[in-house]
DNA sequence: GTGAAAGCGCTAACAA
DNA sequence: TTGTTAGCGCTTTCAC
């Protein structure tokens, strides 16, 4: 028995020049077989081999992006993580980035504008090769013309202010258009549409859809619009408000997932129940929507539909830096399940 | 008019070299005056900050890293981001992190062991200076020794197999101890256990406290568990399946989040309703379970103090590597609202 | 096909 | 205080 640690437990890690002694190689030889870069004869690449598995040395990664200019992980900034929206997105694209190598970086702004900016700034300074964005704000613009330094980056959901950025979101205006037109159809007249924060352009592009739907239907004077903020709780309160006038909505269409629960709370709280005293018709999907009665009839969002066009934009500008911007539109489905009646 | 780009805006971003020359001072000078390490004249300071802004220098953090053998990073990987509980605690810690000015690399292993080993490789090749651990197995031993080759780590909310780390997770056996008494009192003798995957060391506690609670009331022989698996469809399968027999349990008790869900789903796919036909104990806490009626009684887990906990022993790790490991638990809580009914 | 050497951008010694 | 130099660990010319 030794004192002496186990052969290739030393305290610093092995590095290439460890592994290319050993192996009696230069670095640059151990770095070609490692990578793949280029040939390395049979006999020598089997020295390389031995050695690295006796110095158990893993690459530094760290100093590969330096030198090669490039670190294989992409930045995520999402505004709530407990959005299961947001947090189902960044599970497929974790997914998308795995299967081709790249890591992710994640940031939460939680719907902090001013903090989100120097987030991006710190994952720019991490020289990540691309940001996938769904920003609190409108105006995230960073920098005169919103390039980001020139690091690729495409914006999802939401904040489509500048033009020159590759954008992927559902198409917010047919889908809201759609469930206004099933409200109506199943014979309400009296719809309140819950938004959330009117800055933010899907929300203003679901509010144009309600109204084209009520204009459609010719009953444009009919529109009635409650903006509740982004949380449940204000969503909460706000539509409580319009639950409690005498001629409170036969109908709300909660056009987001935090509405949706603040929809809900409220009608519970007014003592209220849906379908049979108001109607609800949400926005996302979540497990639990079909678990307890009146299952939720919602306008679902396909999240993995929206991570893949926003993986594919991302590669395809990493690429081709130069590339025109491209808008994707993604098309969302009406979920009808339990929570709206037909009215007489 | 002029064809050539802006200042500062040329087609390679700005190193410290450029601001250097620009300033008239030495790189080492612009780095002491960015990083504040040490002190500088006030004229060079002004001088070095001009250049910063003219130049729109940023520092390249991989090169700082490389150099300065930290990288202000860590990594976290949690088995189901769609899961709310691992959402939640993600989130925390990002909020944490973003505070101590870390930024967090994120790996969802979906529930899969042989690619969580590899994506804590790549965590480690990028140096990230620790890593927290929700694991998708016990055995999640990395290397002989469980050390992750020096990279300080914190495991979380299960997979403790190791002692040699520093750990932190719920009084899982107090809690169902809790949880059965609290079914127990209110007078139900016939309890299901529904459990995930036995083999997970925070499973196998849950399920000694439901144990330890029919000993203690003398009865030990009325044991029932069933084991789910890790999602809410095998979870309802299984648990439907008790649900169809003559002698139907009068309560669940679903000791996960997943297992909540399943159970409510069986619940309801085999028409009957809690708590008028079968009572229902559920864990973790997730807005819809005050949303929608009945509000569904569970177990709530902290998620705050066990992000806030997990943090400050990586963050203790980090300074001190050579500590002794600690294991921490922090207490749930039961929140009883209106899933359980009372038995004559 | 292989080795030697330069250098990615930064910071920590050491000198001045 | 400030400048100079070396080097973190890797990859990539460029000779051989």
């Amino acid at each position: 028995m030794t004192l002496s640690p186990p052969s290739g437990r030393g305290l610093k890690p092995a590095t290439i020049r460890d592994v290319a002694r050993l192996a009696g190689v230069a670095p640059g030889t151990v770095s070609n077989v490692l990578t793949g870069r280029k040939l390395v004869a049979e006999p020598l690449r089997k020295a390389v081999l031995a050695a690295v598995a006796e110095l158990d040395y893993r690459p530094n990664h760290l100093a590969s992006s330096l030198r090669f200019g490039r670190t294989q992980s992409i930045g995520i900034v999402v505004p709530d993580l407990t959005n299961p929206f947001f947090s189902s997105f960044v599970q497929e694209i974790e997914s998308l980035a795995a299967a081709d190598r790249f890591q992710i970086l994640l940031m939460s702004s939680q719907e902090d504008p001013e903090g989100e900016v120097d987030r991006i700034k710190a994952l720019l300074a991490r020289q990540v090769d691309g940001l996938i964005i769904a920003a609190s704000r409108d105006d995230v613009a960073y920098g005169e013309n919103s390039t980001f330094g020139g690091t690729p980056a495409v914006l999802v959901d939401r904040a489509f202010g500048a033009e020159s950025f590759d954008t992927v979101a559902t198409d917010n205006e047919a889908a809201c258009r759609t469930g206004t037109a099933h409200l109506l159809e199943l014979g309400h007249r009296d719809i309140a549409f819950l938004a959330t924060d009117e800055r933010l352009t899907n929300i203003k592009q679901r509010t144009a859809g309600y109204r084209q739907a009520l204009a459609d239907a010719g009953l444009p004077g009919r529109e009635r619009i409650v903006y509740g903020g982004l949380t449940i709780e204000t969503c909460r309160a706000a539509i409580e408000q319009e639950l409690r006038r005498a001629d409170r909505p036969t109908a709300i269409f909660a056009s987001a997932y935090v509405a949706t629960l603040g929809a809900a709370k409220a009608i519970r709280a007014t003592d209220l129940a849906f379908p049979d005293d108001v109607s609800l018709l949400g926005f996302d999907d979540s497990d639990w929507m079909t678990v307890l009665r009146p299952y939720v009839s919602t306008i679902q969002q396909p999240i993995d539909h929206l991570a893949n066009t926003a993986w594919r934009l991302l590669m395809r500008r990493i690429e081709q830096p130069t590339a025109a911007p491209l808008h994707e539109i993604v098309p969302c489905s009406l979920r009808p399940r339990e929570s709206i009646r037909r009215l007489a």
